[in-house]
DNA sequence: TGTACATCAGTGAACGCGCGTTCACTGATGTAC
DNA sequence: TGTACATCAGTGAACGCGCGTTCACTGATGTAC
């Protein structure tokens, strides 16, 4: 619980040293540990602080406000995000299909895996919407989906999307974050709980549920 | 904003009666106006107590605590979610794939016509989930998804459902459930904007996604 | 039909709490010369 | 290499706030006789 309490490398034996040297790191890392325990609403800037080991004062040098911290936070999910979706895109290659799938696995995998950063994520109201780098990074990740959507859809990047594209491109992103939200809920626990718990949501249901992405045609 | 503000019934000219006479629908009522302004967690009993015109303390003669009147929010949901689901299914009559892109409908339908009971339906740890009736609304309103997926699978009611089965009720949970979030989260505005704002996500994108529906063979 | 009285559904003041943020401050660090 | 000094990154006390809930209370209602 108390495993965001790692302080900076300690040189030596001195005693506390004044300056923390990694209090902006270690506030994220308090928020994100916080929001896993008592989800989204039960941050405090404070209780941030605490963790880290700090007066309330200290993360005003670091953020400017609460909602500042948070949207590092989220700021870092996307930016995780995109990759991990990017690197799954990259292993699908020419298979639009493939590229599907991958993604989607990748989706929900990043998910249930970060589920304090994925939920905070979606939550625009609760973070500094306009912090910078932002809304980049998420328009960057949501990108990589757009990307293998038009290829499986044979529509080039940048022309304008046909309906069809965006009907598509809506039921692939559904089905991945429905599933994502409905498995962080604890909502399909009940399947799970039958047949090998938590873990066999990603391992066994995940692959069942994707099963029935739409079908694209190899190009 | 004060639109929930409606007393009872006034009788006759009469200065303000003591009692309230309606004061727990009114209560719920304005829990669901709160909700829908400020987020789940902008509400408060204090301001639902405002809200109906009444001390901060009234509630408690209705409600055990906040995450009591919450429950009755909550399961007032389910209810009118479970009658709307089960009115979509029965207009499929035989036909398993109408059936599911009816439900399908009524779930988006439901959650973007009440946005502020739905989100609150998916956060258990909000409300009081031992509250009376509670689980039993929320079960019957999803047997109504599991019973068009039992159907379109060939798998008899009470039964034990195989894997495949599991799969394609996730899938269509998920996909109507991740489109819902997604509207709601305004994550589908570019593409609504560009093509008629909010309502064309109902009228027009909707059913773009949804004939991406798993396909089902007809009984 | 009247009346006594129990119960119901309100009042409003008060409680203790934790919050985000601000303030004047100070110790530690880094830089210019 | 040493020193003066600006800047950085902390402290800890204090602020005002709104919250959920409790308390003793009281007015209104309904019921038994």
């Amino acid at each position: 619980m108390n495993s965001v309490k790692i302080k900076r490398p300690a040189k030596t034996g001195k005693k506390r040293a004044y300056h923390h040297g990694d209090l902006k790191d270690q506030l994220v890392a308090a928020a994100e540990a916080i929001i896993l325990e008592r989800g989204v609403d039960g941050f405090t800037l404070r209780e941030a602080a605490r963790r880290a080991g700090v007066s309330p004062a200290a993360p005003a040098h670091h953020f400017k406000d609460a909602k500042g911290l948070l949207a590092e936070v989220a700021l870092r999910g996307f930016r995780d995000f995109g990759e991990a979706l990017a690197a799954a895109d990259a292993k699908g290659g020419g298979d639009p299909q493939a590229r599907l799938t991958g993604q989607g696995t990748a989706y929900v995998t990043f998910a249930l895996s970060n589920p304090a950063r994925f939920q905070l994520m979606f939550l625009h109201g609760r973070y500094d919407f306009g912090y910078p780098g932002l809304q980049e990074a998420g328009a960057r990740a949501f990108g990589v989906l757009e990307e293998a959507v038009r290829f499986a859809a044979g529509v080039k990047s940048g022309t304008p999307m046909p309906p069809d594209g965006y009907g598509l491109l809506m039921a692939v992103w559904s089905i991945v974050h429905g599933f994502s939200h409905l498995a962080l809920g604890g909502e399909l626990d009940w399947a799970a709980g039958q047949r090998g718990g938590r873990k066999a949501i990603l391992k066994t249901f995940l692959p069942l549920a994707l099963k029935h992405l739409p079908v694209v045609k190899a190009r």
